[in-house]
DNA sequence: TCAAAAGTGTTCGCTATACACCCATGG
DNA sequence: CCATGGGTGTATAGCGAACACTTTTGA
């Protein structure tokens, strides 16, 4: 169960109790415009090596756990001060073999574009929703987990401003409700449901490659949903 | 900082790396049919001696949070299997004075008509949420995201099984939903919205004390709920 | 010239909201 | 007999859901 002597090694830390070792685990989600994606890593030690899972480490004592994640992020992925939230803390005693590990699990909203070394980097790949392989430790249940707190968010919180490029399309927009959602939208209730909220700004360009028409391009009115927001308006699908 | 050895004591349990000490607090929300309550007790050692704060302890190593968290409502309240759900985990490194100790931190929903010691025991105590003291440690700040998590639940789980008694009148379910939401709703058109969604059970008996007239009790008809939720309804307000 | 994608309405039914009347009870 | 609280109904405005027409462009 809990290794109380670790042999040969220098154990400098001690307690009247044991101590559960704390880690942060990340779920980056991203979105490529048509499908919600999740960013993991090839683990090359046991346990569970070679199984894909979430970024993650040790959280240090001079750290809050956020910073922790953020840094994590950071080394990962190179993005500063992404959007991230605290959404579960996972406790079973076994999840790990070795010793006792709770993991504090964060998810993180990025824009896929802006993160490094991306789809073809050998030991760190984006993976499409339904196309995640079973994943080491208990990685799977937090997967399922980070999915739900995602869903429960986007009924309170303008999610799009940080998934979505600057500027991207309505399509680009639906795309990505649906995808989080899980459900299908009717194409001009969608429409019709943005235009009469005014959260968006249409822009002049309407660059859009390799479609039939072109499309106009949009951008987040942030300020005027901050004002919705304040007269007690949520955005709800 | 970090005690790293501690006089005197037996120091039996020692790790390469500083592990942080684990904790569970829960959040202890009651509804007296008027007004949003939490239990509290009263510390009786330092630091914050003699501030309220929230029931917790010490997570065993063989046992999940939830679990402690069950262990500690039924050694604080007497409570078996109570309704708890997991919101947050308090991190910040100097969040408790004497060494570094994160907590995870659940809220319960229960009845408190079955709370044995209620208002008048002398270490635990009801408080209306605004008349509640400053509290020990980050406990303020557990307490205002303990609300807000309560506040989104609400959105998707009909939580007023869990803090109201088995039968009670449609004034106590308006009062429960009004004090989480903190607002107001018309009397009549609360009244209508229970009786469309048929989620209630009027009972024969319509005893009511001390009031003008008589009130019809109800009860909640939880298969209904769950065969509304099945077809994808939420409970909205 | 045809298929596919995008911009833009219109209609209808339901629900939220505002509001009114009657009944019972205790002072 | 009137003030208070409780049970029940009705009218209206606005939103969600279903649905249609036009335009552009590449094949």
């Amino acid at each position: 169960m809990d290794k109380i002597n670790k042999t040969d090694e220098e154990l400098k830390y001690c307690y009247k109790y044991p101590h559960p070792s704390v880690t942060t685990d990340c779920v980056i989600f991203g979105f490529d415009g048509t499908k919600l994606k999740v960013l993991l890593v090839q683990r090359g030690i046991e346990p569970y090596k070679g199984r894909w899972a979430f970024p993650g480490g040790f959280m240090n004592m001079d750290e809050s756990a956020e910073e922790g994640a953020l840094r994590e992020l950071q080394e990962e992925t190179g993005l500063e001060g992404a959007y991230i939230r605290q959404f579960h803390t996972f406790t079973a005693p076994q999840r790990d073999p070795r010793e006792r590990v709770i993991t504090i699990a964060y998810y993180a909203l990025v824009r896929m574009q802006e993160v490094k070394g991306s789809d073809d980097a050998a030991d760190a790949r984006w993976f499409a929703l339904d196309e995640v392989p079973q994943l080491a430790f208990d990685h799977d249940q937090i997967l399922r987990k980070a999915e739900q707190a995602l869903r429960q968010l986007i009924h309170f919180e303008p999610i799009g401003f940080e998934l979505l490029p600057e500027e991207f399309t309505i399509k680009e927009l639906q795309n990505l409700y649906e995808a989080i959602l899980d459900v299908r939208f009717d194409r001009r209730n969608f429409y019709n449901k943005m235009k009469r909220l005014e959260m968006l700004e249409q822009m002049d360009e309407t660059v859009n490659p390799s479609q039939k028409k072109e499309a106009f391009l949009f951008r987040f009115n942030r300020a005027k949903y901050e004002e919705l927001k304040q007269k007690g308006f949520r955005l709800e699908f």
